[in-house]
DNA sequence: CTGTCAATATCTGTATGACAAATAAAGCAA
DNA sequence: TTGCTTTATTTGTCATACAGATATTGACAG
């Protein structure tokens, strides 16, 4: 490598001291430098999300429904004045862009988000900051039929946080639960009905 | 430092090197070596399970409670008869394990994870395994006595654990939900007996 | 006392040569 | 072919040297 690229074996170590700081190969004294595999720890849980693939999304659903139904049970019980508010307000700005046909992908994810920090238990804002990239943004769908089922203006949207949002008013976590379970449910027939299109397309 | 260690520059320049490509300094020709702040994207997301802390396993808890319920009760409707034998497989383990009064943590985790598998629903096996370290081991949980509440030969387990394993292989998807709820409360407050304790000592 | 500039010192990066320890390769004998 | 010995190769470390960049110092002018 001196030889091929003109440079003293310092530099050359100094390189290879790197790939080995990196986990990429390993050496041996006496030996030489070897290749590793990848690590199996690179290969991280939810890694492959794929925001562009639906059934990615619906296998996801089911366990973000797990959580996010318990998410709003407690966020009913616990939520502070200020969570309150700051629900109200990003429910205000998504009517705002429902109405306008903005995309509102952004907005509904910081709602859910804002549901997790409610819990007063910072895990389960982790938790969706962990999936988020497999929730949206699901833009670059294709241009297919399924584009248009999931994107623009969505009404069931505001009706469906509406009343999630209601429930943890109240304090009433079964509503809460039963609306954050429908809400779920429903995007979940969506995407399904989603990819029945494209299929078909 | 060649002088503090008695070691060459030569071996100083290689350990910084590795400083360097974990992004912890950062070397300007001229005038030295910086300690640069910690990176943001390095605060990941469940990062700072502390296995050694009872109140971290207290707060993941409540999140772990929410998904593991969900995935018993898709286990006891989707296991197949190979995993059904894998649990009880694990389940004989854990009795030979509580019976010679060994560690049984490993065995324990193992169980919930085979029900994770068994949703058929990839993501529930992720979710355990990304918070794995905040579950166990917590072997190095101080001297106390806290250390006894929460180690050695645990039959609560063993029966709790049966009582889920029935549940699946019945496939009687309530009652594996509330076993699992069961189990996982009971867990929740040997948690926070042990924290009292520990916090009295 | 302050600001500017040049000389000096320091520091990182790189080059070169050397040696020890570990391993691999080659040579050789049975 | 097998097993052992010798040789060659490779990594790790040490020592020294120099270039380029930066920091520090000191002198000097205002």
């Amino acid at each position: 490598m001196t030889k091929t690229y003109s440079v003293s074996r310092t530099v050359v170590r100094e390189a290879i001291a790197v790939l080995r700081t990196e986990g990429l190969v390993e050496s041996k004294k006496g030996s030489g430098v070897f290749v590793l595999d990848l690590p199996e720890h690179d290969k991280q849980p939810f890694a492959d999300l794929d925001a562009t693939r639906i059934s990615s999304a619906i296998e996801l659903l089911e366990l973000r429904s797990a959580v996010e139904i318990r998410s709003a049970g407690l966020a009913s019980l616990r939520r502070t004045a200020a969570q309150l508010e700051e629900m109200v307000d990003n429910h205000r700005k998504l009517v705002a862009l429902v109405n306008e046909g903005a995309d509102t992908s952004e907005a509904d994810f910081q709602f859910h988000y804002l549901i997790a920090e409610a819990t007063q238990n910072k895990r389960f804002g982790e938790f969706l900051s962990v999936i988020r990239k497999g929730i949206l943004p699901r833009a670059s769908l294709d241009e297919g039929t399924s584009d248009r089922v999931l994107k623009g203006p969505n009404p069931y949207l505001v009706t469906e946080h509406q009343a999630i949002l209601d429930s943890i008013m109240d304090g009433d976590q079964a509503g809460a639960e039963a609306a954050m379970e429908t809400h779920l449910d429903n995007s979940l027939a969506r995407y399904r009905a989603a990819l029945r299109e494209a299929g078909q397309s």
